[in-house]
This record gives structure tokens, C-alpha cells and sequence, in this order.
DNA sequence: GTCTATACCGCGATAGAC
DNA sequence: GTCTATCGCGGTATAGAC
């Protein structure tokens, strides 16, 4: 890995468990296995490795790549199909670096660094999109009837929350699966169309 | 105000804005009008003044003061019920002590002060026991049949989501109390009894 | 691009007079 | 219970050799 990959990824380690304000240059470079001037080849300052860590995070691994064919194929069973969905919306959330994420973003949350705004939506903007965008064909095909964007809230909030309040700390326990399960069962059950 | 509440009463503000590790002692004593030492003869740390404000502020002004003998009536017409109760909560979530609230425990959340673990959970225990309650007793009624668990977070998932989400930035809109609405009417909609 | 060495500052906390 | 004065530490960041 190379070094400047190497601080970002220590960085978000550090940052997530103790928060940036409380994580010094110093810890970073150790972590990193550098002295602490050469972080000032890479990074300018400590708030700009705060800036291209977050950069970074939302451009790699999107979450439309969970979408793959064989979740689309369930689109046919709709109550399949968001069980499942929010199966791999949680196994995602659950990956080490994505606890580190949603840990540090919420302990950032509306704090200016810089010219960046960090805010709880950065966590969850793309998933609303691709519900959003899932449920409008649904609502074409007459599958639903209810507004698209309340039932985007109504299906996403439960499991943003529990990306939020559960998932923050690991290990992450199969009942908070059966969470997910419960809900999107409940929620299909309730929108489709009567 | 005597000085002790002073001091509580600034911290929260500073430790709100700029984060606990960022805050320093010197801000809060300059904020509350006196010396830095001066601190040390109301609190023996900096973590003190975090803890204490925190178990002040979990006592103060309870969730269950907002069920006043009104909105009990309004339990034999169950959407009103949610609706109104719904809006006394946001409103209750929407007094700039309760954003600051809001706002420093998800930046510390998951953090161990000294004995105290900070939790969002924290944010919303008392209001799950209250609702549980109720719903408790509409079940028992045969106001309704599914699982009271599911259904106290079904209805209070998309209420934290706007309180974290919506509500840590001020000044607060009205279209987050219309948000509210259409969620309190949906809820009642798929959970009454049919 | 890494290192050693260092500048300079603000931090939390304490001592002791009033 | 407030003040002035001060301590010692650890913070971010830079200079300049290799």
C-alpha cells in the first residue's frame, strides 16, 4: 500500500475511534509507520487528510453495486426482493471500514471543515436515490399506489437507523438481520397495492 | 443562574458546536464570565463538566411531561393521537437545548467518559417506553394485532431519522412537521385493525 | 520522500493570595 | 469562590540534511 493510501486508511481507524479532534498527527504517523513531517509530504494539514479521506470513501465502493442480477431478478417477487435488498444494504453497512465511516461522519456531523460540510445525509444520499428510483417503476407498473417519497422514508428509515444506533458497534449480531427481515416483510405487506 | 449551571449551560453550547475535544477549558470560562481556575472549584475536569451535564440533562424535563391529559384524550381517536403526538415530540426535539443535546451526544456517541458510555440510544430510550406502553395497551384492546416491538419502531424509526437527520440544523421548517404528519397517518393506516 | 531537530503555541490543571 | 501566575505536556507545523 502506498504511503499516502496508508495514512488515509490509519486515519479513518484513528479518527472513528477517538474522533478527529482528539486524534493528533503524531498517532497518525506512528500508525502509518512514518514520522510525523513526512505526513506533510502527502497532506497539507491535518483537515485536508479529513477531506480526501471522506473524498475518497464516497467514490469508491457505491452503493448501486449491490444491485447485481440477481437482485434484480427478484423485482418480480417485490417482498423477495426487499428482504433482500436490505440484506445486502446491512452486510455493507457492516464491513469494518463502513462502521469506521458512519462512526466518524456522525461524529463530525455538521462541523465545517475547510470548505466541506459533513452531514448524516452523506451516509445515505445514493441508497435513497436507487429506492426512490426502484419504487417509481414500481408505482408505474401499478404495483403501489401510496407516494413515492413517503414510502422511500417509510421503507429506508428503520434501516438507516439501524445503521445508526445498531451497527455502530460490533460485533454485529444476526438479530439485527432479523430486524431488517421483520420490517421489509412489514413494509411490503402494508404498501402493495390492495 | 449560579455559576455551576453557568458553566453546564455554556459547555453544552461550545461542546455542541466545536465538539468536546475541541472545546477548551478557556472558551467555557471566558463563555461563562469568570477564570479558567475558577472552573476547577465547580468541577474537578473537563470530563466532569461532559458527565454531569449529561445526567442533568437526561432528568431535566422528561418526554413523558408531553402526554399532558389533551393528548390522552385523544387515545379513543388513535390517528389523531399519533398525529398530535408526533408534532409534541418534534416540537419538544426542536428547543435549541434539545438540538445542542442532539448534536453532542451523536458526536460523542460510542465515546467512554470515564464510566459513562455515550449512546444515541440515550436520545430516545425514554420515548420507546412510553410508546411501547401505549401501544401495549391498544393491543390489548384489539386496536391492533401485530407485534408491539415491530410496531413501536415502525413508528418511531422515521421520528429519530428526522431528529437526526433534519433537526441538528436550525431553524427548523414546517415541512419537517408536515414529514411527521404523513408518517403518524400512514402508521395508523396499515396498523389498525382491518 | 524520509529523516532529525525544533519552533511556537495552547492545552488541562495546580498553587496560593485575597 | 474568585483571582493571578505558572507548570509541564503535547499539539500542529516547518527547516533543512540525506
Amino acid at each position: 500500500m502506498k504511503t499516502r493510501e496508508k495514512i488515509i486508511s490509519v486515519s479513518l481507524k484513528l479518527f472513528s475511534n477517538y474522533g478527529f479532534a482528539a486524534t493528533s498527527v503524531r498517532q497518525i504517523a506512528a500508525a502509518a509507520g512514518i514520522r510525523e513531517s513526512s505526513i506533510y509530504n502527502h497532506f497539507h494539514s491535518k483537515d485536508e487528510i479529513l477531506i480526501e479521506l471522506i473524498k475518497n470513501h464516497s467514490q469508491l465502493n457505491p452503493v448501486r453495486e449491490i444491485l447485481n442480477e440477481e437482485l434484480l431478478d427478484k423485482l418480480s417477487n417485490p417482498v423477495d426482493f426487499f428482504v433482500s435488498f436490505s440484506e445486502e444494504l446491512l452486510k455493507k453497512w457492516s464491513l469494518p471500514e463502513e462502521v469506521q465511516f458512519t462512526h466518524l461522519i456522525l461524529s463530525e456531523h455538521f462541523r465545517n471543515i475547510g470548505e466541506l460540510k459533513i452531514s448524516i445525509s452523506i451516509l445515505f444520499e445514493e441508497t435513497r436515490k436507487i429506492v426512490k428510483l426502484i419504487l417509481t417503476e414500481m408505482k408505474k407498473n401499478k404495483l403501489i399506489e401510496d407516494e413515492v417519497e413517503l414510502l422511500t422514508e417509510e421503507y429506508l428509515t428503520p434501516l438507516f437507523f439501524i445503521r445508526l444506533e445498531k451497527m455502530t458497534l460490533l460485533p454485529i449480531d444476526q438479530s439485527i438481520f432479523d430486524l431488517a427481515q421483520k420490517h421489509s416483510r412489514f413494509f411490503w405487506q402494508n404498501v402493495k397495492r390492495r
